[in-house]
DNA sequence: AACGAATACTTAGCATGCTTATCATTAGGT
DNA sequence: ACCTAATGATAAGCATGCTAAGTATTCGTT
């Protein structure tokens, strides 16, 4: 077999990363009784407002039958509620229940232990440095399954805000 | 709800890029029939050679379980054997059937085509900058499941599990 | 040598992910 | 208005992930 050290690549080492990431999430998060995937459903609502699946599934880049069973979880232990759209009685908008607010509050102390222990040693340039070059890198993946998803139609009328100004990040 | 913007944090972004990582990878794959974890299974035989499932689970940081149905897949598609190790018949050792060794070459390919179109842009001194900074945020954030699983050969190896059972979530 | 602990693998159950198909509802073109 | 296309949610099937529990085998201590 033709050998390939792949540990010294830079994709080695996000993917790494990513994972300790999620796992120190995860661990800080068992106490909630809440996963990671559930915190990130949170943290957009709490950022963009009552969302329906389809929007929250385009925020979170993942595909919004991969959301079902999850909000179906939420539903069950009580964090949202889905409520029908009177505008549209395809939409399902999914908003926080008043049992989740304290459950979040929570959540942004785990955020901060974990973001602090993983930037332990760095200093403020470093991390914008990393965040920057993660930003290239990212970009320069394109958008694997977006394209399909989003449709190029017309004077783009309700364009579902894919994505943050690249601007506006970078100078916080 | 407390706004949070986590979009600025470094977390964040290596959560979004290895998402696209391994996006881009599957995509690339898909033409092979193999899924990113089965390609990784080849590479860590390819570095270090025939494994038991204990060591490659190690070597690829998930639980031994997790590969049980991976390598199931992988032998029923005549990528990998499972051979029963003369001096201890509880381990199975995995090896890469003669078949797999073409599509590993084209493996090789895809990843590097990836490599590639990820770092466009990027100088060698910001890759390895790049690299560096995400070694540091890793190691930062310890060894999240290891700790349990290897033996520190002292006196107190029976702690189970850190994390706490799904059902004492569930109660919570 | 015997026996309890540790180890290797498997199985079962839950939680994500993806793709593809289906159903209801809405929008668009004629 | 009418018919077709598009859209939003769901369901079904497959592929990972994890924990916990079970079985077979080996190790370590006595």
């Amino acid at each position: 077999m033709l050998k390939q050290d792949f540990r010294t690549s830079h994709g080695y080492w996000v993917h790494m990363t990513a994972h300790r990431f999620e796992c120190a999430m995860n661990a800080e998060l068992a106490d909630e009784g809440i996963t990671y995937r559930q915190c990130q459903v949170l943290a957009w609502l709490s950022l963009e407002g009552n969302l329906s699946q389809v929007e929250l599934a385009r925020f979170m880049h993942v595909q919004p039958s991969t959301l079902v069973p999850v909000l179906d979880r939420m539903v069950r232990d009580g964090l949202i509620d889905r409520k029908s759209a009177p505008d549209d009685r395809r939409k399902r908008i999914i908003t926080p229940t008043r049992k989740a607010l304290p459950v979040w509050k929570r959540i942004i102390k785990c955020v901060q232990r974990v973001r602090a222990k993983s930037r332990a040693g760095l200093s403020d340039e470093e991390v914008i440095q990393l965040r920057s070059l993660l930003m290239r890198v990212h970009d320069n993946l394109g958008e694997p399954l977006d394209k399909a998803r989003v449709k190029p139609v017309g004077p783009e009328q309700s364009l579902p805000v894919t994505r943050p100004s690249r601007r506006a990040i970078q100078q916080k």
